[in-house]
DNA sequence: CTCGTTCCAAAACAAACGTTAGATAGAGTA
DNA sequence: TACTCTATCTAACGTTTGTTTTGGAACGAG
């Protein structure tokens, strides 16, 4: 709302960090970022307080606006960070496909890679899935580039697949598209480390999605 | 916190409504609670104020306590009512097919009904669904109940659906429960109904959910 | 008309929120 | 030693939150 100069900025860009990469502070800004994902993980953005990300983070809470210049900020850097990391886990293990592989082969790396980034590393992917529901237009603007990025990567092989005819064509791959993500996203929801492994789960899921819920081979199976 | 007793107080039970049930406040009660739905659906429970709800009731902030004990309570009834009312409409769906039916059909009545009970008569199902993730233990224990009693609903078909050999048994039930109500619940979350029909969506959902992305008559599996 | 109940508006309340301002300790530099 | 910059603390600001209090229309019963 107000016009918030320094009275004296002879410097146009003060740079993050004073000195070199591993600045001093800039281990209190990846705690601060740290903090800050895991409680939007727990309790969502709205009912996260400064003062709690402050406490978990080892610090005072105006000491928060040193390293950030306002919540929503903080908010932007967890959601960008959270699609990226998933992001990144998903291209590598494409990218680490021998190039005889097919697409099917390549949706399932993608789809297991989606989800072991999501219940692995899980505090910024996760918080970024289940805090984006519930933000403000404005903050969706400015996030939105990188989701798109991310929507688009699975666009492409939804299609290709399609058209090599290695996944079923009747559906729109949109539709497909958010069918299958909201699947695996949901299970941030109701995920459990301690009730059975994350590799068992993955490849279970990863079944569900490409073969239903019906029988592989049925013995009754209608034509 | 305090002790909050009526000066006089001499009815323990006041009851709800003072004359029969259509009584001249309960327009307003309802009214309430079907802004607070339509506010929590959109915005998320926290994000949303008493303030807002009673402007969309039409009537005043404080006068929403003549009506409700806290905002909590508020919240409860719309948790309630909103995995009701899912609910009643899978079984009705279930309750209405022929005796011959198989599990299979059984299970997708459930599937359609689950969806177009969410998407269309949305706000309170959708409501439920969305903040749930967001709320406090406290608040959970409370609507608990409900919702394991839905959950139970679904693992019963699905058990019995396995045992038949309808569908496949080489995944746990629960697993696959909370796979197929994920992939349902997500909807809520991307869903437009300018951009097609609900029908049509439905349908699509329901193809996935029971054949995945595959090829209805693949190469390799022919009947 | 009078009384009691029902329903709600108006206004205020304390607590908590995001944010800002000023002071301060410590490290580096001259 | 004196000065500067960095990173933080402390304390407060104004606003908004859920909630409470008070008072008074509206209305039916006697």
């Amino acid at each position: 709302m107000e016009c918030t100069e320094k009275t004296a900025s002879e410097k146009a860009e003060p740079l993050v960090s004073s000195r070199g990469e591993g600045g001093r502070s800039a281990a209190s800004r990846a705690q601060i970022l740290a903090s800050a994902a895991k409680l939007f993980r727990e309790q969502g953005y709205v009912a996260t307080t400064l003062r709690q990300i402050a406490t978990e983070a080892g610090i005072q809470a105006g000491s928060i606006y040193y390293h950030f210049a306002s919540k929503d900020d903080i908010l932007i850097e967890v959601l960008d960070a959270g699609i990226a990391s998933v992001s990144n886990a998903v291209r590598a293990r494409v990218a680490n496909l021998p190039p005889t592989a097919t697409h099917r082969e390549r949706i399932r790396a993608a789809v297991l890679g989606h989800l072991l980034g999501l219940l692995r590393h899980g505090d910024f992917s996760s918080a970024s899935i289940r805090t984006y529901g519930q933000i403000s237009v404005a903050l969706k603007k400015r996030h939105r580039p990188i989701r798109e990025d991310y929507a688009r990567l699975w666009d492409e092989m939804i299609e290709n697949a399609q058209k090599a005819g290695e996944i079923r064509a009747d559906i729109p791959a949109k539709t497909m598209r958010l069918y299958l993500l909201g699947s695996l996203n949901w299970t941030v929801e109701w995920f459990n480390p301690r009730r059975g492994g994350v590799q068992a789960l993955s490849e279970n899921i990863c079944d569900l999605v490409f073969d239903g819920i019906s029988p592989e081979a049925g013995p009754l199976m209608k034509c």
